[in-house]
DNA sequence: AGGTGGTGAGCTTGGTAATCTTCATGACGT
DNA sequence: ACGTCATGAAGATTACCAAGCTCACCACCT
């Protein structure tokens, strides 16, 4: 973990010829140290002056960071201060680079739960809507996207993949701008719940089922049958969630080794 | 609104002796300009240079702008090519400040639909989950906006704000973290909703009856009740929003005759 | 002669650095 | 207790270098 902090060092010095995106690499490294509370919620962050030392990088770089960073809510930069770290309730934590700064980290944020109960309310919804409004290309693709979930059964990443797309699908056919935008929290919880639960290979069969059984009520435009199946695939990926929780917290207590 | 156009130049042509804040009004005049198609979507914007010398800032100023119009997904820079205008698709519209950049023309993004729909959604779910677990204090918080609704009926802004207050208060009280992002379009939503209704003021007396009700059931913890209120709020608001799109195009085919 | 591919100039963004301005803060003196 | 001023950090400007994407041009091969 000492390595760790150095880890954006490395990128720079590492490849003196070539500067391969310095900007997102350090934006990055800073969200994580603030997701890692190596800048704790609610206190400053070094100066900027300080900032450039640590990451090696100019001030103007760590400024466009900082800017980024509070563009997204996670700190506020006051006038001649310095720069706070935001509570969490302030992050913008719908916007998919957030939640890929956040990455594992979502587990202690208590966010899957808040996540699957969003999804409760949305993707049913947006079945209904995809029922009556989708174009026989999107249900091509959301086909497609069913078929590369059967066949890549074996293969989590590839099973998990298909199934973020047949859900960004299925948002896109709803025609729906907002939920259409809530495709990066749908994103977050099935990579992290799939990626706990990949040794339950038969809630996988079932799950596969489920998503034909949607398909196929889209086609015949069958409302409460798209919204019957989109609730009883959340009901499935309810108890995915609880087995990754359980698996990521085994002691039940877990918050309190880490290393 | 001539004027709005050139409001950055003023600020910084006015006031030689004082700069306040100039970054966060050329980002903003940056966004406006971008949403009033002065840059459309799909081409090139400026080069940086050229951007300096329009908006009368040095270059730092435009490239900080950049990277959080960037961080929003209204732009996207391309390394030594240009920086481009994405799709209304790509941006972060739940993103409070993109709301607040679009401003009145959330009209021409069909927009203020979508937003009802997933209203639909979300604020019967979030106050079925606020009568189970709001605190005291939460239920004390939506009253007082109730009251400050109900005081406020003459004064269309003081009761706006104290229904964004109150809808704000009821995403807190479902203890959802998901939900509680969402504020930023229902603020939207209301915002410009009742800003068109305010002269059907019999309807005000409908909507704060209901909302009054739906403390009520908060209060008696009934959730099914809770739900109920909220759809019908929805229904109201649905009224109101039709007639807030009828009064802004007058003509009914609007589209049709822009440039 | 014509098409193809390599090459280099020029332009544009990415990044660095030094410098000045503006004020939020807190210590100091009245 | 209150006003004043020094201080230091962020806001902003400027200038410059680095690097790579484009494109036009030219040589070379067919």
């Amino acid at each position: 973990m000492a390595v760790e902090g150095q880890e954006h060092l490395d990128i720079v010095a590492e490849r003196p010829q070539r500067r391969p995106r310095v900007q997102k690499n350090i934006t990055r490294a800073i969200a994580s140290d603030i997701c890692a509370e190596i800048f704790p919620v609610g206190t400053f962050l070094p100066r900027e002056n300080d900032l450039c030392e640590r990451y090696g990088v100019s001030r103007t770089v760590i400024r466009e960071s900082l800017k980024i960073l509070e563009s997204k809510g996670m700190v506020r930069g006051r006038s001649r201060v310095g720069t706070v770290v935001c509570n969490k309730e302030e992050w913008n934590i719908l916007d998919s680079q957030v939640l890929e700064w956040i990455g594992e980290r979502i587990f202690e944020f208590d966010l899957l739960n808040c996540i699957l109960e969003a999804r409760r309310a949305i993707e049913p919804a947006a079945a209904e809507f995809a029922a009556e409004r989708a174009t026989v290309q999107e249900i091509a693709d959301l086909e497609r996207a069913w078929r590369d979930m059967r066949d890549g059964e074996r293969d989590v990443a590839g099973f998990t993949e298909a199934d973020v797309a047949f859900h960004t699908c299925l948002l896109k056919a709803s025609h729906n701008q907002v939920f259409l935008q809530l495709v990066g929290i749908i994103q977050a919880a099935l990579k992290f719940s799939l990626h706990a639960s990949n040794e339950a290979a038969e809630r996988r069969d079932e799950a596969i089922d489920i998503h034909g059984e949607l398909v196929e009520a889209l086609r015949m435009r069958d409302k409460s049958a798209a919204r019957d199946c989109s609730m009883r695939m959340l009901d499935l990926a309810a108890r995915d969630l609880s087995a990754a929780v359980k698996r990521h917290r085994p002691a039940g207590a877990g918050l309190l080794n880490n290393p």
